[in-house]
DNA sequence: GTGAAAGCGCTAACAT
DNA sequence: ATGTTAGCGCTTTCAC
């Protein structure tokens, strides 16, 4: 549309480049099964149409038939990888199904990601995944609010804390965190520690939880000064991991929130003498690129499927209505590297 | 669309709450001030929106007045940061200028490029952003006549040689590599070799470009055998590394067509005793974000500018028609660690 | 077998 | 100052 100059080819062209009217033409088009047309017409309408380059108008459709064939993607920026592959997997499902994306952007920005999702409901989209991030994720109930009164699918990906509202699909970071502190554990190490990813969203808690969960379940003790770079003190990972070598008994093992955090904090400990892994074994969490040029043992997410799943969960939501709320927890898997090694020698 | 239940508020909806016909809501809504409405139909028609939660039809309004306020994106996929921070700048820019994305992956696949564009063309989008990559380049040529036969204006992202037919936005690859071998000949190195990035991609062909023409700049001269991994010998970047280091006039430094390369490559240097900068030194391409945890000077690129760009360029085809094509090319910098040093002591 | 006509929800001329 | 009407491009009964 506003195309300048030379117009679109509408059905009422090939129509009447194949002599016969529109009804025909979306009937041959649309391979209607149950009328029955001759051949002869069939063959004309389809060669006018190649020959015109006949390309319906999806807007015309989604008017009559009353769906769009588009999903709403509502995400807080594609500058993280991490949502960017979710975005993938979720686009490649969804082209599977035939349906279209929908793409907004928060910027992090909850009045944004307001407006956005008035956007996405204005195109009627059929239904809504909900990227939560830093910024936004306080006040997402409001939008939730706004999906479920305009009665449109969603699913929340990427936080549970409101999972109660509606579906949600997440990263499983409790069993994360299992996985890390039981290699640990099998290699001997029981004074792990636990630097933070410094965030308040689902993803962060649940790492921490998880941290917590996983000690108690191998009856190891988890001091007080153990836990670092909360919401409130992150801003400088190596000042806290500095902070966690301090502690009354000073940890073997260190178990990050982020591999991140474990990166940037690699100089300071190097500065100070403090081997990885012979002084102390490190395991971080997301298994960026960078994890395996600096030999970090750490766990794996797989965002992909994350996006499969939470649109395969829309699917069926759009198709087979509402029903009890779903709680997806994707898998993860450790990647063990050389930052982590047994701990005999100092029991 | 496809709402199970209650059914979507339309025009009618509202109009028939506040009093007033279908046209006076549209009048209303759209702030029309030509025509003059009393305050109080203006009221009485904005209350009863507000509480209905009246999001007027875009597919309605895009029907009617032929245009949907929406632009294609079709991008070879999201797992590259790089693609994904391009996306991430058209958004941005699209949603300043009030249109929306309606987002495709070809996964790399040109017939999978094809169908998506036939999607797109069928949503009426208004134009189309064209994200050149691995796997579609090639044959990208198809897609942009199809392109223009549709009138649909695009513009292509991340690739120049189909760049005449219509407008392009690079990043400018040639400026980085030149910055890359000025900054070591200024630290005294003349015996500069090049790791090319192996692929087909205009960025990598203009990065070995680049090398050449800033060799030719400072008057160095280039064996024959200071170029590796190029499309057809890249599988291993550290035996490339290793090959160019046995070089009859061994180079001093090297600069790659990827920091990835040069990553990978690290380990095997150390292996072999080659200290970095100490023995030789390295200047990556894309300072991803493990270059800085490598500590490895690097080529910065704006993938956020170069979406802003691209929308920029659509947005002013879209409103004032076609002309000459333009290229335009983003500027880089160069990000100086201390993965290079000075070159003194060897001339 | 095929065409005519109605209508999806909206906007924009034209009436009143 | 507001309502009536036509029509965007398509699909879908219902006549012929």
């Amino acid at each position: 549309m506003r195309n300048q100059g030379q117009r679109l080819v509408r059905g009422t062209d090939v129509a009447r480049a194949a002599g016969v009217s529109v009804a025909t033409v979306s009937l041959v088009l649309n391979d209607r099964r149950n009328v029955v047309l001759s051949e002869r017409t069939r063959d004309r309408v389809r060669e006018a149409a190649r020959r015109l380059g006949y390309l319906p108008n999806r807007v015309a459709q989604s008017l009559i038939q009353g769906r769009t064939r588009t999903v709403g993607v509502l995400l807080p920026s594609l500058a993280s990888s991490f949502v960017a592959r979710i975005a993938d997997g979720i686009e490649t499902a969804a082209a599977a199904a035939g349906l279209g994306l929908l793409l907004a952007n928060s910027r992090h920005d909850p009045e944004s990601e307001d407006r956005q999702l008035g956007i996405l409901l204005g195109q009627r989209v059929e239904g809504v995944v909900l990227v939560a991030g830093e910024g936004t994720v306080s006040t997402l109930g409001k939008r939730l609010e706004r999906l479920q009164q305009s009665a449109t699918p969603f699913v929340v990906v990427d936080d549970e804390t409101h999972g109660h509202r509606g579906d949600c699909v997440v990263s499983d970071d409790r069993q994360g965190m299992d996985l890390a502190v039981a290699h640990l554990a099998s290699l001997g190490h029981r004074r792990i520690a636990h630097l933070g990813a410094g965030s308040i969203t689902s993803s962060a808690l649940a790492r921490l939880d998880g941290y917590r969960a996983a000690m108690a379940r191998l009856r190891l003790r988890v001091d007080r000064d153990w836990i670092e770079g909360d919401a409130f003190r992150s801003a400088d990972p190596a000042a806290s991991l500095m902070r966690l070598l301090r502690a009354r008994r000073p940890p073997t093992a260190v178990v990050a929130a982020n591999d991140r955090h474990l990166a940037e904090a690699l100089p300071t400990l190097r500065a100070a003498g403090i081997g990885v892994p012979g002084d102390l074994s490190l395991v971080g969490y997301a298994n960026y690129d960078f994890a395996s040029y600096l030999d970090l043992t750490s766990v794996e997410q797989d965002p992909e499927v994350i996006g499969a799943k939470a649109f395969g969960q829309l699917l069926s939501r759009i198709t087979d209505g509402p029903s009890k709320p779903a709680r997806i927890r994707v898998p993860v898997r450790l990647i063990v590297r050389s930052s982590t090694q047994a701990a005999f020698f100092r029991s």
